[in-house]
RNA sequence: GGGCACGUAGAUCAGCGGAAGAUCGCUGCUUUCGCAAAGCAGAGGUCGGGGGUUCAAAUCCCCCCGUGUCCA
């Protein structure tokens, strides 16, 4: 708008706006002015030069007006400080107003463009206001703190159990949550969600100090009550978001519950080792388990002193933190445009049904084409672009660039510019997507039936294959609600409810199916496309659907998952392609039954009994070589030749041909009687390996390893129990297995 | 989007380069009219997945996947 690109909804013009403010978190409740959430009021007037509408002057006059004359302010008392304003690209001066040291409202005047260094003066210029209403009422009312204005009986109902600052952060809290998480955000651990979580948590934290607190489902309801009338939806999502925030309650109560186990048993392990906890452990706990530094503290013996600038701290820690951004461009090759080419007339919006047509090329180079119209669907709104024919030659992708439509041909265009050339959709592929597109409009609305107002979409996809849509929402779904949702989609495709796809200007969209409408996020324009599906689900989305609901076919379900902390994955295919999925399912199923040699009713028996019969066969081989090992042992402690007594000791010798778990296993089953050495010997790859095990006091069987490891070049070692070696290829392991006998049996002499 | 922590028996976790463990739960036996309980015995693990380093990896390194948490 500031530049002029899209008109704006008037001029002049007047807005009033609920703002979201993070970064002053911690000054909320201190500085006895700042809250998370406020009320902007502007006015705005955009001067083109052939359309002065007003600037510096009558913005000062207007603004004085208000302050003055509509809210009596002291004229002398009102002030104007100028300032420098820069912000996307544009700057200008403006002006802070304040009446008594509280600064009210800001005047800018964007009329330069910033190039580097070089300025421009803008094409239009703009004025540009902001109005803190909280300010303003606080002004009037020249109470101690902006809370006490504005908050008023809710504010005074908390100071009643807390301080003056946990009271003001409590109900600012409450205002803020009732407008972000009737807005459809979920509490979770990135993005906007995680601001819903810390303002949740710092809540529940300071309600956790006092003894019997008031439940922050009654703050945040009576929070909710006043702005309820100005904003009806908050009102009506009462119940849903109650459900959130129990839920996100019970996370929190979990997680401190886990990371006190986990306090405990560190703190006992560094004191068994004779340390003690320090604050940088505080630090790293809160970092990593989110249990905030007091109630760490009231876990440990003996606890260290919380530091001063504790969540200074925690900030520094993330200081170095860099964040990347994944900027995605769409346009990324794609082919320049001349701005002379007239943009594309599309065709699919109005009608998905026509699939072969005439136009005239417009523009080609290499292998892409623009027409003076088309019904080829451009990649876009997740919806994958259409494939078909342009003359001969096969369209393998389609994109949207500016006002053109680019279709990408299999090779380099043969076509001129003014040439007549016929298109053809492939009807088959065009089908598919319609029915997945407007199955995600079915299943959008079930889940937002089903689940609640605070399901949101957060992206979707439609190919020709499968489809799938992800959702905010708050835990996992249960068998239950799925099946309940399959239901609900399934029942409104059999309705054959009429879907309808027109344009609408957006203030009148708005004012008939709410913001709801943007599913797909926010669209630009006065006019908005708006596919409905009767009595279901309204949004604004330019992609092509089914014109009744029954087109779309059986919608089945193939999926959930949950792509990250607060959003769901569901994932589904309808028409041609549902059938070829139970097809092929039914296939798998078949020949898995038949593998089996069970009835496909019986497969689930069926694959128990197998899944025993193969438990029972590794058990009985494991037991078998146990035996055989068993039987081994047996045989060498019979052989004089092997199994020698010195002292008390029995030292047993022997080269066999087993690996290294099997001499492992043999060595211990030998040592089940306390005084015995085993010297085994194997091979491997045509290395010697050497392992001794060792159950009499006294013989290391590290040692022994140690002593007899050069006479074959090995490498190893172990502990006093066991040890091992393996030489180099070549080497006499005869003679390792000697001066490892050796060794043990001088260990052992008297 | 990034940092940090964590993925080991059905559950909760210990072990953090040398022969996979504890507690609870489970099965059996002893005891009891029976239950509970106790004692004894036993079953249950590709130590999240995949690479690498090493004579030797649950343990060290890299890449994935999953979970938690903090910060934008």
């Amino acid at each position: 708008m500031t530049s002029g690109a899209i008109p704006p909804p008037a001029n002049p013009l007047t807005i009033s706006q609920p703002v979201l403010r993070f970064i002053d978190l911690e000054e909320v409740g201190r500085s006895g002015r700042h809250m998370t959430l406020f009320e902007m009021m502007a006015h705005h007037a955009f001067n083109r030069p052939d359309h002065e509408v007003y600037f510096k002057e009558r913005t000062v006059e207007l603004c004085h007006e208000l302050l003055s004359g509509e809210l009596g302010a002291d004229p002398r008392s009102i002030t104007y400080k100028e300032e420098v304003w820069e912000g996307g690209g544009n700057l200008g001066p403006s002006l802070s107003v304040g009446a008594s040291g509280l600064e009210l409202a800001t005047l800018v005047f964007m009329e330069y463009v910033r190039n580097g260094e070089a300025l421009t003066p803008m094409p239009l210029t703009v004025v540009d206001t902001g109005y803190g209403l909280e300010r303003l009422t606080w002004a009037s009312q020249g109470s101690r703190t902006a809370y006490e204005a504005v908050f008023g009986a809710e504010y005074d109902e908390l100071r009643r159990t807390f301080p003056p600052r946990e009271s003001a952060i409590l109900i600012d809290h409450a205002r803020a949550l009732n407008f972000i998480l009737s807005d459809g955000v979920v509490p979770s651990n990135s993005k906007e969600g995680y601001f819903a979580r810390l303002l949740l948590r710092r809540s529940i934290r300071i309600l956790s100090k006092v003894p019997d607190p008031p439940g922050l489902l009654a703050i945040l309801d009576r929070a909710g009550r006043d702005i309820a009338r100005d904003f009806p939806e908050i009102g009506e999502h009462r119940d849903d978001l109650h459900r959130v925030v129990e839920a996100e309650i019970e996370r929190y109560a979990e997680a401190i519950q886990r990371a006190r186990q986990t306090i405990r048993r560190q703190e006992e392990r560094v004191r068994s080792e004779g340390g003690q906890i320090g604050s940088d452990q505080l630090l790293a706990w809160y970092d990593s388990l989110g249990v905030p530094p007091d109630v760490a503290v009231e876990e440990l013996q003996r606890p260290p002193a919380i530091p001063e600038d504790f969540y200074a701290q925690v900030a520094a820690r993330h200081e170095s933190e860099r964040p990347t951004t994944d900027y995605i461009d769409r346009t990324e090759g794609l082919p320049e445009v001349p701005g002379a080419v007239p943009p594309t007339e599309v065709l699919y919006y109005l009608d998905p049904h026509t699939l072969s047509f005439e136009g005239h090329v417009v523009h080609a180079a290499g292998p892409w084409v623009v027409l003076d119209r088309t019904y080829f669907y451009p990649t876009g709104g997740g919806q994958v672009a259409d494939r078909g024919h342009l003359g001969d030659l096969e369209v393998v992708d389609v994109a949207r660039k500016g006002p053109w439509v680019l279709h990408r041909l299999e090779r380099d265009a043969p076509f001129r510019a003014g040439e007549r050339v016929r298109g053809k959709v492939d009807p088959k592929r065009r089908t598919q997507l319609m029915q997945h597109h407007t199955a995600t409009h079915l299943l959008n609305g079930a889940l937002r039936e089903i689940l609640g107002p605070h399901v949101w979409q957060a992206g979707a996809y439609k190919a020709p294959e499968s489809a799938r849509i992800d959702v905010t929402h708050y835990k996992p779904l249960s068998k239950e609600e799925l099946r309940r949702i399959d239901r609900r989609v399934n029942e409104i495709v059999r309705e054959d409810r009429p879907v309808k796809s027109y344009f609408e200007s957006r203030n009148e969209a708005e004012r008939r199916f709410g913001f709801t409408l943007y599913q797909g996020g926010a669209v630009p324009g006065k006019e908005l496309r708006i596919v409905e599906i009767e009595g279901f689900d309204v949004e604004a989305c330019g992609g092509t659907h089914c014109t009744h609901t029954s087109e779309v076919g059986a919608i089945s379900l193939l999926g959930v998952d949950r792509i990250q902390d607060g959003v769901v994955r569901l994932t589904y295919a309808s028409g041609e392609r549902a059938l070829e999925l139970r097809e092929e399912h039914e296939a798998i199923l078949a020949e898995a039954a038949r593998r089996l040699g069970v009835p496909v009713d019986h497969l689930p028996d069926g694959i128990d009994r197998l899944l025993a019969e193969v438990e029972e066969t590794r058990h009985a081989a494991r037991a078998k070589a146990k035996d055989d090992l068993s039987a081994t042992a047996e045989e060498l402690l019979a052989d004089p030749a092997r199994t020698e007594a010195v002292g008390g000791t029995t030292v047993v010798t022997a080269r066999l041909d087993l690996d290294r778990a099997q001499l492992m296993e043999l060595s211990r089953l030998l040592g089940r009687v306390a005084g015995r050495v085993a010297i085994l010997a194997g091979e491997r790859d045509g290395r010697g390996v050497l392992f001794v095990g060792s159950t009499a006091p006294g013989i290391s069987a590290a040692s022994v390893v140690e002593a007899a490891k050069a006479a074959f070049a090995g490498k190893g070692g172990g502990n006093p129990a066991a040890a091992t070696a393996v030489g180099e290829p070549g080497t006499p392991l005869e003679r390792a297995l000697d001066e490892a006998r050796r060794t043990a049996r001088r260990a052992a002499g008297p």
